[in-house]
DNA sequence: TCTGGGGTCCTAGGACCC
DNA sequence: TCTGGGGTCCTAGGACCC
C-alpha cells in the first residue's frame, strides 16, 4: 500500500546559508525578503528568541544585533541550487517525487518487509542531511494533507526525531490537538468562517458536514475534509508542468516618484519576465501591469493601479512587450505620488508552436533570432549584459541587499575557499 | 526612513450565442 | 400586465500556498 510522504526542508533559507559558515551552527540565524523587507526564514535558535515570520526587519534590526544574530540577505541562485541537488536526490531515492516548492518535496513511499515506515523516513532523512548537509522533516499519511499534519508534528515535537508516520497513529486523537487554521488549504479567512461555526480542529473539519463546506468552502473546502478522512483528493503531480503565468515585481530600494525611473523598472521586470517565458518555450497573449505606493504610509494617498494589455498576437519578445507596456504605465502614473513597487505578469501563455498568424498583423521574423542571441549572451555574462535601452543603465530605484551571502555554488568567483590545518592543527 | 515575491485554483457574474 | 432558456467563455476578485 502507497503512502504520502512529505519532505520538508528545516528553515531552508537559514539552513543553506549555514551551510557553508560552519561557525553558524547552533546560532540564530534570519534570512530577509527582497530589498531586505521583512523576516522570511528564522533557525531554530531565531525562533527561540520569539522573532515572528514576516517581521518587518526595521523593528527587529537592534534587538537581533544584541542577541548576536546572523542577518542575511535573500540568495535565490545559492538556494535553487541547494534545493535542486536535496531534489536530485530525493529522486534518485524514490521514483515518484513532486517538488512542490523550493523546500518541500511529496513521495510516494511503500512499506519494505522488515522495515517500518517512520525506520524508513529516518533512514531518507539521513541520507539527505550526510549527502547535502540539509536537515529535513518527513511526515507520512495516505493523502497529502494528512502528511502534512504528520509533517508539522515530525517538525516541532523533538521526541519524534524528525519524522512522523501518521498511519501507525491515533490519527483522530492527532486532528483533535491540531487547529484548523493549521489545515493545508484553510486560510485565516476560512479559519474565521469555520471557527463561527464553532470549528475550531482539524477533527472537526473532518466531521463537518458535507453540504455546508461545499456550499460555504467550495470544492476545495470539501475536498480538504475528504483528504482529513483519509480519502485521497490530491494526487501525486511528479511530471512538471508549464507555468501559467509569469510576474516579476519587486519594491524599491527607495520611493519613486518619476515617471522615467517607473519606465526603467518596468522595462527591466519585463525582461526577466520574458527570459523565464522563452525558457519555457512559450508566448504570452496578455500582459498585465501594476504600480503602487506603499500601503503602509502614513502621509499621502494610497494609490495601486492595475491595467490588462491584450495583444494582438502572442509574443515572447521582450521588446514588444515592452513596447505595450510603458504607453500603458503612463496611462496608470499620477504625478506627486511617492511609489513603492512596479510589477508585470504576463499570462494567456501559449507554446511557441501554437503559433496562430494574425491575418492583419504582420510578424518581424527577426525577433526570435534576436531574442535568442540575447538570452545566450546573458546567460553566460550575466543578466544585465545586453539590456533595453529602456531598462535604464544605473537604475538608481534598485532594491536593496546589504546582507548578501556570495552565491557559493553557482560562481566561479564566489565559491567558497577552504583552508586546510595538518595533523598538528597548526595550521 | 525602512513592511517580499511568485504562483494556483475557484466562483460569480456578464457577454454572447443559438 | 407582459419580457425564454440553456450553454459557453471570459474576467475580476477572493482565497490559498510557499
Amino acid at each position: 500500500m502507497s503512502m504520502f510522504a512529505l519532505v520538508d526542508c528545516n528553515n531552508f533559507y537559514a539552513s543553506c546559508e549555514r551551510l557553508f559558515k560552519p561557525r553558524l551552527m547552533g546560532r540564530p540565524v534570519v534570512v530577509l525578503s527582497n530589498n531586505d523587507g521583512c523576516i522570511i526564514a528564522r533557525s531554530n535558535e531565531a525562533k527561540g528568541l520569539g522573532i515572528a515570520m514576516g517581521a518587518p526587519y526595521f523593528k527587529y534590526e537592534k534587538f537581533l544585533q544584541s542577541q548576536g544574530v546572523a542577518v542575511f540577505s535573500s540568495n535565490y541562485a545559492l538556494y535553487g541550487d541547494i534545493s535542486s541537488r536535496v531534489m536530485a536526490l530525493l529522486k534518485q531515492l524514490e521514483p515518484e517525487v513532486e517538488v512542490y516548492s523550493i523546500d518541500e518535496a511529496f513521495l510516494h513511499v511503500t512499506a519494505i518487509a522488515g522495515m517500518t515506515l517512520t525506520e524508513y523516513g529516518g533512514q531518507m532523512k539521513e541520507t539527505v542531511r550526510r549527502w547535502t548537509g540539509i536537515p529535513v522533516s518527513i511526515g507520512i499519511g495516505s493523502t497529502k494533507t494528512l502528511a502534512k499534519v504528520a509533517g508539522r508534528f515530525a517538525k516541532k515535537d523533538e521526541a519524534l526525531q524528525g519524522v512522523f508516520d501518521l498511519t501507525g497513529a491515533d490519527v483522530d486523537a492527532i486532528l483533535g490537538a491540531f487547529a484548523v487554521d493549521e489545515v493545508w488549504g484553510i486560510g485565516c479567512r476560512l479559519g474565521e468562517r469555520l471557527a463561527r461555526r464553532g470549528i475550531t480542529t482539524a477533527l472537526a473539519l473532518k466531521n463537518c458536514d458535507d453540504d455546508w463546506l461545499r456550499k460555504n468552502l467550495s470544492i476545495t473546502g470539501l475536498r480538504t475534509a475528504m483528504e482529513l478522512r483519509g480519502i485521497p483528493c490530491l494526487e501525486l503531480e511528479d511530471c512538471p508542468v508549464s507555468k501559467k503565468s509569469i510576474a516579476s515585481s519587486k519594491s524599491f530600494g527607495r520611493p519613486v516618484e518619476l515617471l522615467a525611473e517607473l519606465k526603467e523598472a518596468l522595462a527591466t521586470y519585463i525582461e526577466q519576465a520574458a527570459v523565464k517565458l522563452r525558457a519555457q518555450h512559450a508566448m504570452a497573449n496578455s500582459l498585465e501591469i501594476a504600480l503602487t505606493t506603499n500601503r503602509f504610509s502614513r502621509t499621502g494617498t494610497h494609490y495601486s493601479g492595475r491595467k490588462v494589455i491584450t495583444l494582438a498576437e502572442p509574443t515572447a519578445s521582450s521588446s514588444v512587450l515592452i513596447q505595450h507596456a510603458l504607453p500603458a504605465l503612463a496611462g496608470l502614473y499620477k504625478p506627486g505620488l511617492r511609489y513603492q513597487k512596479v510589477g508585470v505578469v504576463l499570462f494567456g501563455l501559449v507554446p511557441e508552436s501554437y503559433y496562430q498568424p494574425n491575418l492583419f498583423f504582420r510578424r518581424d521574423g527577426r525577433s526570435k533570432p534576436l531574442m535568442a542571441a540575447l538570452d545566450r549572451i546573458n546567460s553566460k555574462w550575466g543578466r544585465c549584459t545586453i539590456q533595453h535601452g529602456a531598462a535604464g543603465l544605473t537604475k538608481p530605484w534598485q532594491n536593496r541587499q546589504l546582507k548578501k551571502s556570495p552565491a557559493f555554488t553557482t560562481s566561479w568567483q564566489e565559491l567558497p575557499v577552504v583552508k586546510a590545518s595538518g595533523p598538528s592543527g597548526r595550521g
